[in-house]
DNA sequence: TTCCAGGCGTATC
DNA sequence: GATACGCATGGA
């Protein structure tokens, strides 16, 4: 890992790392674009950036900058602005798995003719190493539901505890009270979730480190929670890199180019091809509107 | 107005 | 085990 530390801020000239393709392409959905216009009040008036986002890792608040090196962008200056060194190496180069080599992961990925041109697509993807209370929440709240929409019920539940929530907090609530939300029928599961941690029938330490199979089973003992969203909590929550979740997207995905399966060159690392396949076929179909 | 969104619980067969 | 339907909410 190459960084420098500047004044407040950890500079690094990261590969294989886009903010755009990364923070928004709905794995994470806390993350917020700051408009080049507004940057002023994020304190960056003297400092230029090709894009800039505001967001957390459950409490922990960042301000990451990116700027565009080269003619193929095929490199960036990652600026994480305010951060100490340790809160760097302790939080951060975990969370955005700045340890991992894209490079090679999507040359391996690119024997398979779809994947190859999914990872041309979006070739700054990274998987992000969510905390798992967070992906499993963002995830309950996910289901029948829309990214905006994920993104406004998370934002109003934070902002009215003033933080991410913890399951104690949510355990105490009712749907009644959690009608601020808005989150629908999902309330009460996010509620039951809570309750199972806080009674120590769910223990997502102990979930991360179970076989996957004994992961999802009991993941799906929580009310509201099934298939999809036990995988996404394995796969976001516990970088359980082998879970693929399958949601309206990827199985057209499925149904359209891997009726016999996912090829052999992804085996082992699903949940990462997916996240390519996921952004692929949503901004493919998202050109043909316009 | 109707349909859809990173699905799931329940009823029914 | 498979299939059908309702579910809260809000944007298109």
């Amino acid at each position: 890992m190459n960084y420098k530390v500047c004044g407040n801020d950890i500079v690094l000239i990261q590969s294989d790392f886009d903010l755009d393709e990364t923070l928004d392409c709905g794995q994470a959905f806390r993350w917020e674009r700051i408009d080049k216009n507004s940057k002023n009040a994020y304190n960056l008036s003297k400092f230029d950036f090709d894009k800039a986002y505001k967001g957390y890792k459950l409490n922990t608040p960042l301000l990451i900058s990116q700027v565009n090196i080269g003619e193929n962008f095929g490199a960036s200056q990652i600026t994480l602005h305010n951060t100490s060194e340790q809160d760097f190496l302790d939080i951060w180069v975990d969370y955005f798995d700045l340890e991992t080599d894209y490079t090679r992961l999507k040359e391996e990925f690119s024997c398979d003719e779809i994947m190859s041109c999914a990872c041309k697509f979006a070739p700054g993807i990274r998987m992000l190493k969510q905390d798992k209370w967070e992906a499993l929440c963002s995830f309950i709240i996910s289901q029948n539901n829309n990214i905006p929409r994920i993104k406004g019920i998370i934002s109003r539940m934070c902002e009215h505890y003033g933080r991410f929530p913890s399951y104690e907090d949510i355990a105490g609530e009712t749907v009644e009270s959690l009608a601020f939300m808005r989150a629908g029928f999902r309330a009460k599961y996010l509620i039951d979730a809570a309750q199972k941690m806080a009674s120590g029938e769910i223990d997502l330490d102990d979930i991360s480190s179970m076989d996957l199979q004994s992961a999802r089973n009991s993941l799906m003992t929580i009310k509201g929670v099934g298939p999809k969203v036990a995988e996404c909590a394995l796969l976001y929550g516990m970088y359980r890199i082998d879970a693929f979740p399958i949601d309206v997207w990827i199985k057209r995905v499925m149904e359209e180019y891997y009726t016999e399966g996912l090829p052999d060159c992804v085996k082992g690392k699903e949940g990462i091809a997916q996240q390519y396949l996921f952004h692929y076929i949503r901004n493919r179909e998202n050109e043909k509107k316009d």
